[in-house]
DNA sequence: ATGACGAAATTTTTTCGA
């Protein structure tokens, strides 16, 4: 079974890229973040018609979550439970016998913002969400748009980015917690190399100079880790034609 | 150089993302 996350950076224009990529990919489930697009322009009817199940929490112009899958997704659930978000960056579901949350975590804008703030406090409640969730379950997968380089490693020029928005300690200390609560950060279970990115502005050539920040990440409880086989971060669509500035991570398991 | 590139609404300019 592969499940992955991308973000789309408007699921309008990208629509086509993603459909295509479903099948070259032979993606069993996908997480999508920045649909930029409400519900009632979702393109529920053309994910349906290829066969494939969908939830979906939209927002326009800003943020939205989708998850894509070729099997059932029971239990949905919208948003995070008990916190009081206009913002609509998380949607959830089972699908064969795994919670899936699909996250598109608070970009942040620069560490002396308001958007700073409110990153460090939608962190606070995705932990507290993430602790609750492995509560009732040991199969979990969290996978998404963190906003995070974990590492300097996952950074093009980290001195550069020293203290920086999506580098700065306050946020890799969040994502270092979310790891103490017992998940895995499924790419460095498989690859610990430098520059593995998943993202590349847009500007200045920065993919093909090789520019990027690893901020996208598939995470997974204890018990999924035993059955993950690999995870790769694929760059292809990065080099399609109007491309999203960020690509996708694929995750496979073993499924009996 | 509070810029660049790309998307969307606020639309021939501004706001936001990373």
């Amino acid at each position: 079974m592969k499940i992955a996350t991308w973000n789309v950076n408007s699921l309008k224009v990208r629509l086509e890229q993603v459909l295509y990529w479903l099948e070259v990919s032979n993606c069993d489930v996908l997480a999508l973040q920045e649909l930029k697009l409400d519900n009632d322009n979702f393109p529920k009817n053309i994910f349906i018609e290829k066969g494939y199940h969908v939830i979906f929490n939209g927002q326009k112009t800003y943020n939205g979550v989708a998850i894509i899958s070729r099997y059932p997704i029971l239990d949905p659930e919208y948003d995070i439970p008990n916190y009081d978000d206009i913002q609509k960056r998380v949607i959830a579901g089972t699908i064969n016998g795994i919670r899936i949350i699909c996250a598109y975590v608070v970009n942040g804008e620069n560490v002396n913002s308001d958007k700073y703030i409110y990153k460090l406090n939608w962190l606070d409640q995705f932990k507290r969400y993430n602790e609750n969730n492995l509560k009732v379950t040991d199969r979990l997968i969290v996978l998404g748009d963190y906003n995070i380089a974990p590492e300097d490693r996952d950074v093009y020029n980290p001195i550069e980015w020293k203290d920086k928005v999506l580098c700065s300690i306050p946020e890799r200390k969040h994502f270092k917690e979310l790891l103490e609560l017992g998940l895995y950060d499924s790419f460095r279970l498989f690859n610990q190399n430098n520059q593995q990115y998943t993202w590349w502005d847009y500007r200045n050539f920065a993919f093909k100079r090789k520019l990027g920040l690893r901020i996208d990440h598939i995470l997974i409880s204890e018990s999924i880790k035993k059955i993950a086989t690999e995870c790769i971060i694929d760059t292809v669509p990065r080099n399609n034609e109007r491309p999203s500035d960020h690509t996708p991570v694929v995750l496979t398991i073993t499924t009996y």
